[in-house]
DNA sequence: ATGAAAGCGCTAACAT
DNA sequence: ATGTTAGCGCTTTCAT
């Protein structure tokens, strides 16, 4: 009986169906005025009737606007950077935008993550964790990101080599995180604090460690040289091999929960009590950070609110309106857990 | 000088500006041949010139194909889950095909997620991690999942109610992993095996309980009833609470890592010794599980393989082209570390 | 309150 | 080897 269509229905079929024109359908769908509410209830019948959706290429292409918006992450299920992403979904959907990803790592950088995201048409952009780029090319610094001056892009920090009149940043940098773990470990007593950072490209990663820097300066407490890891647990253990062994170490603010990890791998095995000999600090609060062995103290971010503000900038930067002012850094929180006391007497 | 232009340029501009037909460009950017290698370099140039990117609204408003991947995946930072996320742009991006994702979770169902897919315009979906809708309604059990027959849907499992001639079936059930794992502790001894299995609403997790269990039936070994979590380590923390207050249990199967984590909690707190007392094997072998005290034994899967395998498939049956058979379930990996021992004489 | 016609940028037939 | 024409499905003037 019913022939395979191989076209899916379009708004003249369903023109031709309720007996209108194609452009009362049109109408209809949008929500116009000036259509009988009987003329509605008809052709909004024969779209249901023949299983009707609207054909949203054609639609971009007349309106030039792709109701898109394309999201630069690192490709890896890092806690931070896939919460964030999870959040910036729902907030796009939220905005009526549907939502295109572009993973970067593995050889394919952010230009190329933003060249697909470009090449399948999208309204915005938003890097989510920018790494930097320029150090890439040994030969001449690498060469700064290039995107269209005319999509907008929102980030959550500056990025260096990411310049437009119509980039958009806002969110959280980290630095306020460095700073309060830095503060807190620092309050309870502890002569300072060492830190273990994520990898240096990572702007991220960068701001956590200079948020640590801060607040060591303003305590006049000595500053150590930071421990570059990788984010992983296996990195952090490295570091907290090398930590352990120091007796000076008593306090110690990893860039990230897994680090942190890593760290109190190696205090167990080098049988230092933590946090009776050494307190430790993680950042992202992963589920797991609560079930440790001690549960660890770390800092936490609001995702939801970051994806919020953040896209709710870049939706008045699409539309060109005025859109509020950016705020600066939407604040971290502490968690307070057992890793974390004052320092040995 | 430069006034903005609110149109980029299309390839008419090109064409206007290397002097040749519109119909010129599109052979030269479409790569068809009978194109002088001079006009070719002349129309190249021009486009460079002007900044052109084809349009793919009007692209896609043809050829009635948009060269995008829909996947629906679940709202959460759930290692799993990312993982495959990641494989799956990785691939899809190889393939040639730009990549949109919708989550679901929160009110927002399978159903849902599928039609902000459908809205925007997908040449197929990918149901990443299903769980059973059709409980959701007290009412008349849920109804089944609606998807167009016309879009070919992939699944790495059979999901039940999702049904049509273009749904691809492949991958990973989770059985194969589940049993191994039970095998394993089988293996070293264990008179039985205790599981904290994931929520039953993911099938997922349902294919896990039911590899633990038909490799209980298989070696004689008397079944229990499983503790159900919900991926996170407090759940697993409780059920491990419950598991150490048994004195008959020596072996653990939990259902993932984070739940794997809980429950080496609880048991580090009631004393039970791992792997002396009891061993507990965990999955997806995140990065931390090396690094818990005691390492994790775990299975891990290869994400990069499932999602290679699967889109493959899906892009053949995209193209209507034969398409290789789909193969049964991917192996999974077992990874023995130290929580996993013969159980105390 | 409704319809007719033009055009968005592209690709596919069909010339030349 | 290159150009002309038509048309994808939609929205937007402009008529009626």
């Amino acid at each position: 009986m019913s022939d395979a269509r191989r076209r899916p229905p379009s708004s003249t079929d369903v023109a031709a169906l309720a007996g209108v024109s194609q452009k009362t359908v049109s109408r209809v769908l949008n929500g116009e005025p000036y259509v009988t509410e009987e003329v509605r209830e008809r052709v909004l019948a024969a779209a249901r009737e023949l299983g009707y959706r609207r054909n949203t290429a054609a639609r971009a292409l007349h309106l030039g606007r792709f109701h898109r918006i394309g999201v630069v992450s690192i490709g890896s299920s890092l806690y931070g950077p896939s919460s964030l992403l999870v959040a910036l979904e729902r907030q796009a959907r939220e905005l009526g935008y549907a939502f295109a990803v572009a993973y970067t790592g593995e050889g394919a950088g952010l230009t190329n993550a933003v060249e697909s995201l470009l090449a399948q048409g999208v309204d915005a952009i938003v890097v989510s964790d920018p790494i930097d780029d320029r150090i890439d090319d040994p030969i001449d610094g690498g060469q700064d990101l290039r995107i269209d001056p005319d999509v907008p892009v929102l980030s959550f920090r500056p990025v260096p080599g990411l310049d437009g009149p119509r980039v958009v940043v806002t969110g959280a940098s980290g630095v306020d995180a460095g700073r309060q773990a830095t503060e807190h470990l620092l309050g309870l007593g502890h002569a300072t604090v060492w830190h273990v950072a994520g990898p240096h490209r990572w702007w991220a990663a960068r701001d956590r460690a200079r948020g640590w820097r801060e607040a060591l300066a303003a305590a006049g407490a000595p500053e150590q040289p930071a421990l570059e890891g990788d984010w992983s647990p296996a990195s952090g253990y490295a570091a907290g091999r090398v930590l352990a062994a120091n007796p000076r170490v008593t306090a110690v603010f990893a860039a990230n929960d897994d680090m942190a990890i890593g760290v109190l791998r190696a205090l167990a095995e080098a049988g230092r009590a933590v946090p009776e000999e050494v307190s430790v600090v993680g950042m992202d609060d992963i589920p797991a950070a609560a079930y440790l062995s001690p549960p660890l103290t770390t800092i936490r971010q609001d995702f939801e609110a970051i994806a919020r503000h953040g896209l709710a900038l870049l939706a008045a930067e699409i539309e060109r309106s005025p859109g509020g002012p950016a705020l600066g850094d939407l604040p971290a929180h502490l968690v307070v857990r057992r890793s974390t006391a004052p320092p040995a007497k």
